[in-house]
DNA sequence: TAATCGTGGAG
DNA sequence: TCTCCAAGATT
């Protein structure tokens, strides 16, 4: 052990936000105090997601539903459809149903610690502590990605994630400010995001360079430790993008559960990597003269990446929708909550159908 | 514990 | 082009 390196305090690290701190549309000021609700909304949407993603989904969203109030009167599609295109729509599904329960079962009032917090849908380990810590000033860790990569750092930490969580959470717990448990938790992950990044860090400016022990052995970047994850088989489908001759398209809304849950889609095949092209036809939603795109929609999920053949076709203004699906009147169609894969499969189709 | 679950930007 | 990863939760 090198016994010349200091120990990292709390006060370090909040000098430094008090001169660095950033500003955030959902963050108050210093000396006011923060809207639990607009804490909850903006922790949500951050959740595996940039700022900059987020900033401009947050002002729609808190000028369509300025209340938790107004959030839980609003009807599904429409919580959906403001949620389109930020991804991980289970997201909102629990957003939803958490602005319901703290209407109907709290008086319109947010839970003030982190147990009650906790107990709320799509409200996990991260969330309830940073709810509990950034919008009532509770003593509480916030353990997120910023804050692995700090503590793994300061502390060396050669456990592999996840396994390390627990030492992490302890390892914060023990430098928690309890004069400022907010400041502290937001602090903490300024620093991960604007000093202590992922790669090239800037230890020259970091409060906490004194006692960082992977500094002091120059490993920064290899910390956290983390498996290698690998990326899924490429599945394969179509889809088709029927338009009326009055403009209108076919589309449909998914299942509630998996995948792109409650989003809206154009009609098409299941994605599985064995999909057979030639087969297509069998799964097309009405009988049309489809054309064919040459060049497929490519899309990476999570964990397997898409290539979406689309079929682009005109069908009679006297069509029937099919049972479940239904015609959607072309400038309504920017209504509609499609996540991106369907958005590049639509515009791709009515492309195709532009040409002569 | 390991999968599942989106999307876009950075290097 | 490719890899990583961004304020994770759920099952």
């Amino acid at each position: 052990m090198d016994a010349s390196a200091p120990q990292p305090r709390a006060a370090d690290l909040l000098a430094w936000y008090d001169r660095h701190r950033r500003v955030l549309p959902w963050r108050a000021l210093p000396g006011e105090r923060a809207d639990p609700y607009r804490v909850w909304v903006s922790e949500i949407m951050l959740q595996q997601t940039t700022i900059a993603a987020v900033k401009p989904y947050f002002e729609r969203f808190m000028a369509r539903f300025p209340t938790v109030e107004a959030l839980a009167a609003a009807p599904s599609e429409s919580v959906m459809q403001a949620w389109a295109g930020l991804g991980y729509y289970s997201r909102a599904r629990n957003l939803h149903a958490c602005a319901k329960a703290v209407a109907d079962q709290h008086g319109g009032r947010f839970p003030d610690t982190e147990e009650g917090l906790r107990a709320l849908p799509g409200i996990g380990a991260y969330t309830s502590g940073a709810v509990a810590a950034i919008a009532f000033d509770r003593p509480a860790v916030a353990v997120d990605g910023n804050v692995e990569r700090v503590i793994t750092r300061l502390f060396a930490i050669e456990d592999e994630m996840p396994s390390a969580k627990p030492l992490i959470r302890e390892r914060v717990l023990a430098l928690l400010a309890h004069d400022r448990p907010g400041d502290f938790a937001q602090a903490l992950m300024d620093l991960g995001a604007t000093i202590c990044t992922p790669r090239s860090p800037a230890c020259g400016l970091c409060p906490w360079r004194e006692p960082c022990r992977a500094r002091i052995e120059g490993t920064q970047e290899s910390f956290p430790r983390k498996a290698v994850k690998k990326t899924g088989k490429t599945r394969y489908g179509a889809a088709f993008v029927a338009m009326r001759e009055d403009g209108a398209v076919l589309v449909r809304t998914r299942p509630a559960k998996g995948l792109l849950g409650g989003m809206v889609e154009v009609p098409g095949s299941d994605w599985r990597s064995d999909y057979e092209l030639a087969d297509a036809l069998r799964d097309q939603p009405v009988a049309a003269r489809w054309r064919r795109l040459m060049l497929p929609v490519r899309h990476v999920f999570t964990h397997f990446p898409l290539e979406l053949t689309v079929f682009a076709g005109r069908v009679p203004l006297e069509m029937q929708a099919p049972e479940g699906m239904r015609f959607t009147p072309f400038n309504r169609l920017k209504e509609e909550a499609f996540p991106n894969v369907f958005l590049k499969a639509l515009e791709a189709g009515l492309e195709e159908l532009q040409r002569p």
